[in-house]
DNA sequence: TACCAGGTAAAAA
DNA sequence: TTTTTACATGGT
C-alpha cells in the first residue's frame, strides 16, 4: 500500500540514519526496507514514487508511518527560509528531500538519548541494540523497543552488563518507574517540556532538546550543547574552530524559526557532503 | 596508555 | 548565578 508523503522526500537520505551507525534492531534495515514495530504491529517500509510502500497495507498505519518519516516538517518553508543564507542554502539544495526521522515513542526517545550521552554514536547504537535484544520483544524481522513496564522492573545491574554506565542504568530504570505521563508532554510549549524533563534524574538540557527535536518535531528546537551540532555549525560557519555551547546557542538565533531542520541538515551535511 | 565520544550532577567560585 | 570538576564505559 502506498503511503503518500509531501514532496520533496528523498528515501535514501531520510533513512541514512538507520544505516550510518550500525544495525538498529528496532528500526531494522533489510534489503532496502526499514522494518519497525508500531504499537505491537510489525511493518516493512520501502521506497515508492510519491511516498513509501508499506506492508501490511493497513490504512491505520499510514499516520504513524508518515510521522516516523518526518512528515510534520515544513521543507518548503525551510527551503524558502534558507535562500537568505548562502551556506545553508547550499546544504539544503544538496540534501533536498531529507526529512529527519521521528522517534515514535517518548520513552524510547529518552532512553535512546540517555544511551548516547557522552559516548560515540557508534557505541550508543551498539549498546541500544543489546538493550533491545535483551528486554525488547522479538517480531518476525525487527524487535519492538523494550516497554517502559519491562524496564521499570529491570535491575540496573542488568543494564550495566549491556554497556550502560552505572549511573545511566539508574537513569533508564528510574525514568521507567517515574509517574510522569510522557505522552502528555506534547501538549506543553517547548520551555515547559524542557523544565519538566530536566527535573528528572539523568535528563539535562541536551536530552530535552533532542526530545523536542526528534520526538515532538518542534520546529525551533536547537540542541546547542550537542557536540556534533557544535562541530557541524563550526565547520560551516566558524572556520572550523569548535564553538562553545553558549556560542552555538547564540549563533542559532539566526536560524529561527527553523532551527530544528537547520540542525539536522548541518549534521547530515557535515557527515555526508564532500568538503 | 591516554584520550575522546551527539552530557549530567554536584561542588566550588 | 556561573564555572569547574568528577564521573563510567567502549573504541581507537
Amino acid at each position: 500500500m502506498l503511503v503518500e508523503l509531501p514532496e520533496p522526500f528523498d528515501w535514501e537520505l531520510s533513512t541514512e540514519r538507520f544505516r550510518a551507525f550500525g544495525p538498529d534492531p528496532a528500526n531494522l534495515w533489510v534489503e532496502g526496507r526499514v522494518h519497525r514495530v508500531f504499537d505491537g504491529r510489525e511493518v516493512a517500509i520501502g521506497e515508492a514514487r510519491g511516498g513509501v510502500e508499506i506492508e501490511p497495507g493497513d490504512p491505520a498505519l499510514a499516520g504513524p508511518v508518515r510521522r516516523f518519516l518526518g512528515e510534520p516538517f515544513d521543507l518548503d518553508g525551510f527551503a524558502r527560509f534558507a535562500v537568505s543564507d548562502s551556506v545553508l542554502a547550499g546544504v539544503v539544495e544538496a540534501l533536498r528531500g531529507l526529512r529527519p526521522p521521528l522517534s515514535p515513542d517518548p520513552y524510547e526517545a529518552l532512553v535512546s538519548s540517555i544511551t548516547a550521552q557522552q559516548v560515540s554514536l557508534q557505541s550508543a547504537f551498539a549498546i541500544r541494540a543489546r538493550l533491545v535484544r535483551r528486554f525488547g520483544v522479538a517480531h518476525a524481522t525487527p524487535w519492538a523497543f523494550p516497554t517502559r513496564e519491562r524496564l521499570a522492573e529491570a535491575a540496573p545491574a542488568e543494564l550495566r552488563e549491556l554497556g550502560f554506565s552505572g549511573r545511566k542504568a539508574e537513569y533508564v530504570v528510574s525514568l521507567a518507574q517515574s509517574p510522569l505521563d510522557l505522552d502528555s508532554l506534547g501538549a506543553l510549549p517547548d520551555d515547559e517540556v524542557k523544565l519538566t524533563l530536566t527535573a528528572l534524574p539523568g535528563i539535562g538540557e541536551w536530552t530535552a532538546d533532542w526530545f523536542l527535536a526528534r520526538h515532538l518535531a518542534r520546529p525551533d528546537a536547537w540542541p546547542a550543547g550537542d557536540l556534533a551540532v557544535r562541530k557541524a555549525v563550526s565547520a560551516f560557519y566558524l572556520e572550523g574552530r569548535i564553538g562553545s555551547t553558549d556560542e552555538v546557542r547564540a549563533f542559532g538565533e539566526r536560524f529561527s524559526p527553523f532551527r530544528n531542520l537547520t540542525a539536522h541538515y548541518l549534521l547530515v551535511g557535515h557527515r555526508v557532503l564532500p568538503r
